[in-house]
DNA sequence: TTCTGTACTGTTATTTGGTACAGTACACCC
DNA sequence: GGGTGTACTGTACCAAATAACAGTACAGAA
């Protein structure tokens, strides 16, 4: 299935807006006279190309007869759900098709800042910052983080060589990151990382990445 | 606002169905081929009707212009949402709408047990249980507790005297009941309840009871 | 008894809206 | 260089749809 143009992207926006501040479809005078057009055929090009391409479906002969497709998935799936990574297969991104377990039905906009994705915490190494073991934590994916702050890290488990998301809170000093569990039993330990042995080797690839920042969580079961 | 008469109900039920098949609302020959009348002002005058009396709006000069009004609760219906419960009138059942504070998009079944509302923790009574300050806590609505749960009880508070939601671990003995916060600081103490004095006493009033079960949390913020 | 509301039929005027045809211009691909 | 797709303008026709007017019939309330 083709993706859409920008113009008819705006296009099918514009149909879904109406339909939800109208309540019908508009149209292609309607579509016409928002896009500035003279010619009420631009618009009726843009439904026909939108239809062509399988996001919308035109009823012959039938005013305003415009039937959004696929939204289910939208309205329902995607707009309001967080898709729960676990493992990292090698060379994907994060938020790819293959690394996600399932889809939870939760606000993203719930966490502050926006979740983009969730991952389930499987230990207790952060136990003192009241993350346990079995929680869902939310991530906010950036690239880079505060002095301080937790963050989702992305690095290889040192038995398996599986990339996988770890949380520690995360310091930088010049070239040096230390990742810090937040459990105080010894077997817990800050993980160090120099990041000058890696500068311009475009071979070797860096064994850590920051995935994203901690932005809350959920707990659930009582 | 006077009700629908039978025929009306029929006509605005055909509308919401057509507007779920299709996509878009019925012509007034739409509506009269459906009901067979022979004339499409039949149909025009029941949408005048249904209009006047509220439930739709009609929007002129435009091919099927029909709105339908109070259809948002219906739509989006709160299936994957959870009432966050704040205060308590006096009276009132938990989940009154009078008591909702907001509506969140949180899967009630992500919970075990399922969720049946949520309620915002204010102190640190129950922080050596992981739950701080602004969590929000998923209930399961019940009447009783097991020993050495977590429930939602609901009291009047000591000075306002309004009924309000605290989370406590809880106990009984007999007619003897505990309500254990889970916090070591001397400011926190356990509430010790006999019930024995309320038996058969319909004056007074109960003035505790179990809202539900603790069934987990959301933590909103990194 | 009259008034108001419901529930239609029948006809017609007018506007709205869909759609076909003929172009122009630009970008990209082979 | 030709073909295909996008992104429009402009004209025109005609079916789809709204909406107004004039009725009929019945039922319940004032």
């Amino acid at each position: 299935m083709s993706d859409l143009t920008q113009r008819q992207t705006e296009i099918l926006d514009f149909i879904r807006s109406q339909l939800r501040d109208t309540g019908f479809p508009p149209t292609r005078e309607d579509i016409a006279r928002q896009f500035g057009f003279s010619s009420k055929t631009g618009a009726q090009d843009h439904l026909m190309a939108i239809a062509r391409k399988g996001f919308i479906e035109l009823v012959p002969g039938n005013a305003r007869g415009i039937r959004l497709l696929k939204e289910d998935e939208l309205l329902l799936s995607h707009q309001f759900e967080l898709p729960l990574i676990g493992s990292i297969a090698a060379g994907t991104p994060i938020t790819a098709e293959t690394n996600v377990d399932t889809w939870l039905r939760i606000d993203p906009e719930l966490f502050h800042p926006r979740a983009d994705f969730l991952h389930r915490v499987a230990g207790h190494s952060m136990k003192e910052a009241n993350i346990l073991d079995g929680d869902i934590v939310g991530i906010h994916a950036q690239d880079d983080a505060d002095n301080g702050q937790i963050v989702a890290a992305v690095m290889p488990h040192p038995k398996t060589g599986e990339d996988e998301i770890t949380l520690k809170r995360y310091f930088r000093r010049g070239k040096k990151i230390t990742l810090k569990p937040e459990n105080s039993a010894p077997a817990y330990k800050p993980l160090e990382i120099d990041l000058a042995p890696l500068e311009g080797d475009s071979q070797e690839q860096t064994p850590f990445r920051i995935a994203g920042v901690y932005a809350g969580l959920i707990r659930p079961r009582g």
